[in-house]
DNA sequence: AACTATTTATAAGA
DNA sequence: TTCTTATAAATAGTT
């Protein structure tokens, strides 16, 4: 949008470059608010200029709703039953899953480059939403089993302490 | 940009949102990349959707690294003043992008084949490693504090049931 | 998912 | 730097 067909190249001339990065920085943010305006949308934009600095387009707070958001998302599932730490701890297991499956998937590619095509882009996909589903069924299998252990020993530990202290007030009672 | 002037106003109306919304997310996603190709910047987006849904671009393997720089300064903001809900927020959605990245390098592959040499190959695995790496290490403090609260809030159930006893039972050998 | 009339963004010039 | 303006690009409404 200008006199001229822009070519998509970095722009070498380095008062040029920061001219259009001012320029363009600017339009990008008001395209980012127009979003979330029209659209009830959301919308961080962070940068990084070529010399370090930092620009971002919303407030650090929103940032991190944005993100918290995205994490309560995560472990919804968990909600019903969450326990202090638990949904972090396993989110970011559930996250480590996915890691290791995104390496065994790269690595066979690897050894079959030929295999790279559109199909096998689409069954990665389903690969990957399968697994996702997977996990977190597993997900929620582990913590609900954690949470009853957790129970268990905490109701056998006080159960025992009961236990041993109406045996001991009965034998008071009796001896005293 | 179209056949009329838009009000600068929530589209009342889900399905034309919708439509709006994907197409200028696609058009706020295609500047963030030309201006970081022009400008040589780093560009990072994400996306809430009001129907929670969660979008996010990134110009390559940098909103990781832009994350990581936001992180790092958010922690020690908040070192002194409050526990950083941020970081660990940051850390999940670090894990997240992991995933996004893998499938736009999948993407990224597809449209030039040419590209998928081993030396992207060595670079991208040094990147899961390092990623694999900091999730782990997220993961084993997460797991660590856990356990300590846990074990902490069994020891003073248990001290509360003792210090209980022992009242009762010297009111049992007074009275008695 | 395409098309196109318009609006909007911006490159170059002042 | 900021403003102006010709033109490229994005997109609202339509098909």
């Amino acid at each position: 949008m200008g006199r001229k067909k822009v070519v998509m190249k970095r722009i070498e001339k380095k008062s040029y470059r920061e001219v259009t990065f001012s320029k363009r920085r600017n339009g990008l943010f008001k395209k980012a608010q127009d979003l979330s305006i029209l659209c009830d949308a959301q919308v961080a934009i962070l940068i990084t200029s070529s010399g370090g600095k930092l620009y971002s387009s919303s407030t650090p707070d929103s940032l991190v709703k944005i993100l918290e958001h995205y994490r309560s998302r995560l472990s919804e599932e968990a909600a019903a039953s969450k326990p202090d730490n638990g949904a972090e701890v396993i989110t970011c297991f559930l996250s480590h899953e996915i890691v290791v499956e995104c390496n065994n998937y790269f690595c066979r590619q690897l050894e079959d480059p030929d295999k790279l095509s559109a199909d096998d882009l689409v069954e990665w996909e389903k690969h990957l939403v399968a697994s996702l589903t997977q996990i977190r069924h597993r997900k929620n299998q582990l913590m609900l089993e954690s949470i009853k252990a957790l129970q268990e020993k905490m109701r056998s530990g006080i159960a025992r302490v009961l236990d041993y202290t109406t045996k001991l007030m009965y034998v008071k009672t009796v001896c005293v």
